[in-house]
DNA sequence: ATCCTGACGAAACAAACTTGCATTTCGGGG
DNA sequence: CCCCGAAATGCAAGTTTGTTTCGTCAGGAT
């Protein structure tokens, strides 16, 4: 939750960019790297995950290294676009522990999912629950990853 | 580098299962979750980024908190799928920050862009630098982000 | 039976994080 | 032009966390 209007100047700027990349890097280096005391660096870091500007800490986990070695695009097209139907859908897709991204978007299609699965199998397993046991669900389109040639949540700062 | 065919126990898994949430968790509560001592802990986890089951520790920057307040997703369709030319494109695609993931997928697409962007005038101009300047782009097509419904990287962990 | 390998926990150690406080910086009136 | 207050800084002390050491134990091979 933001809890007020975030304003960041180019030390938040450059903070970032670098626990963007690498979140376990000790203040003291930081520090050194964009000229403030390490107390400076820590307030600001912690400001900033108040604010939500930084939403989360995590280990990014290799997907093959944990069975999961495929990943899935698949645009879903849904029947009718009620409100109250799209926010069903909205809590089935991201209810699955498989979707590691949900988005509802504008175009050709409504939903975009990313999905990670074990093998076909798991996934032709998984498309019937998300899809075909929904009566709403008009068609969908599967995308199979031959190379995940970038992946992160990367975000160019400006600057 | 994965250094070694990594196999991982239960402990390693319910370690995963925490540091995918949140890696600042004190590896001592670590310990005490999965019944383990901290250096323990601690031997495991630097034993998985050397192996790279863990491939990285990084923050999560909210885009719109950085001026990024669009995310568009490109399905794009090149002419020629010579080795070459899907190698530049790999290349030329990666090489842009404002493309936050890129997969090369089998199906009606080549390849499948996330990318993130200030307003729609910074995406036509990538549109411009990334596709139209190219000429091995056949077509492409743009969804717009309306809702960021489910965002991460966290893999299902087995167990 | 013995050795070797790998992993463990407890304790000592080093490093990082966090807090308190005095000082500085920066704007906006007076 | 100066003064004042809010906000941010650096330093130093205190606390927590991360890391290494070391002795022990279990399992497998010799």
């Amino acid at each position: 939750m933001p809890a007020s209007p975030p304003s960041l100047d180019s030390f938040d700027l450059a903070i970032l960019a670098i626990l963007q990349r690498d979140n376990t890097t000790p203040q003291r280096l930081i520090g050194e790297a964009v000229n403030l005391s390490a107390p400076a660096v820590q307030r600001r870091i912690k400001r900033m995950e108040q604010t939500g500007v930084i939403a989360g800490n995590v280990a990014v986990v290799e997907p093959a290294a944990v069975g999961h070695p495929i990943t899935i695009f698949v645009e879903v097209e849904l029947e009718s676009e009620r409100t109250e139907l799209i926010d069903a859908a909205k809590r089935q897709f991201s209810a699955a522990p498989e979707v590691q991204q949900c988005y509802y978007v504008t175009g050709e299609a409504d939903f975009i999912l990313v999905i990670t699965v074990a093998d076909m199998g798991a996934y032709e397993a998984l498309t019937r629950k998300l899809f075909f046991d929904s009566n709403n669900v008009r068609k969908f389109r599967t995308f199979v990853a031959m190379d995940r040639v970038k992946v992160g949540l990367t975000v160019p700062l400006p600057g």
